[in-house]
DNA sequence: AAGTGGTCTAGACCACCAG
DNA sequence: TGGTGGTCTAGACCACTTT
């Protein structure tokens, strides 16, 4: 291990010394750093060296959160209403973005309430092959995201944040009007390489709002 | 130009060829095409080419960015116009939450266009003590956001993401109709315990979806 | 003057894919 | 088999900061 000997704000050797040590030439040892460098653990200053960084706080900006904790947090009641779970063969698009070779994908459909109140229509695709169990869990007890972290760690994500108008089902569920539009959330959740779940999340605007924070320490 | 010759899917010259033509070395002509894969517009296939990608339909980012290069990335033109400039006294609530001791605030309001449609109507509060030159800067040069951090360093943000029916100035500033819902972004963006700007964007969702990605680094 | 990161060179070997 | 991207080497020069 290279950085071991020093905490945030040790400068490690330079470009030459990690040569040496490494046998390599400078151009591959600067690559290495350079990774790290991308990943906001390390920084370069011109002239002077490189440093560690304290890493990054904000992993990202809207940390995948639990909507169960979250409402506790809020001093609310949550509960959720498993509203349809099936077994699909994936043939739309969909499903077919998280199953590369497998052969079946669970369709869960669930909604969130806060004090009896609808406040989230969770469409959540998981992958068959990876998490065989999902379908058998308790959903009262246990959120479907908490139960997939459990199962898979997450390793990365990616989120997609639309407004929209509110289809029928929407609106049915949600307990809104045709004019109220809704936060679309859309997030693939991965694990070492692999698409566990995707997921859509629909908020009604007048009752929710996404918010997140950033505190870097410098 | 290298790529004028080919729309997307164009197969550009090989490393080694692009170096000839260059009189550069091959490490230096592929670093060149690093920094155009990097920004999406360009795709590498191992042992067969690298080709002109479409460029990505939606990315932006919850992260604090800059829509300027977000959109050059894009490979399309970006172009801002300011609407107003003013100085107010701080009395409604937006000006209030960044003025705990000053008498002034900056309010700024411009439309970022993307190929010449608006995609992003920024209604920004700025601190006038902290911030005394704000007014003055050439905003066709530098977005309001990139001066601000070159001014003050960002430490802290808070950010707050709704969904809402478009206002008619959003309707006639995004060139959208009434049935078009928006993404409102509200971020305060802090220095050193300071608050040095509230920022509030709307996008038009027809046009613009917020996006991110998240890479735990474990 | 010495050391640093930033950049570039002119080679080289590899695995892979094409015809 | 020849061309491609992926990687690496062992140098080199530069601007800049530090002492």
């Amino acid at each position: 291990m290279i950085l071991n000997n020093g905490g945030v704000g040790y400068k490690i050797p330079s470009e030459t010394e990690l040569s040496v040590s490494f046998s390599a030439s400078r151009m591959t040892a600067r690559k290495a750093v350079d990774e790290i460098v991308n990943k906001g653990l390390l920084k370069r200053i011109p002239s002077v060296g490189t440093f560690v960084e304290e890493p990054p706080a904000q992993s990202s900006l809207l940390e995948i959160k639990n909507i169960s904790k979250e409402i506790s947090a809020r001093g609310h009641r949550h509960k959720m209403t498993v509203l349809s779970k099936m077994t699909l063969i994936p043939n739309d698009s969909v499903a077919q973005s998280l199953s590369s070779f497998n052969s079946k994908v669970f369709k869960i459909v669930i909604i969130h309430f806060e004090n009896d109140i609808p406040i989230q229509l969770e469409e959540r695709y998981v992958n068959a092959d990876l998490v065989p169990n999902f379908l058998e869990q308790d959903f009262s007890k246990i959120t479907a995201n908490e139960y997939l972290s459990s199962v898979h760690p997450l390793t990365d994500a990616e989120i997609v944040i639309e407004a929209i108008m509110p289809t029928n089902i929407l609106k049915h569920n949600l307990e809104i009007d045709e004019k109220t539009p809704c936060i679309k959330v859309s997030r693939s959740t991965m694990s070492n390489g692999y698409t566990i779940s995707h997921a859509i999340l629909y908020y009604p605007s007048n009752r929710y709002k996404l918010t997140s924070s950033i505190h870097l320490t410098r």
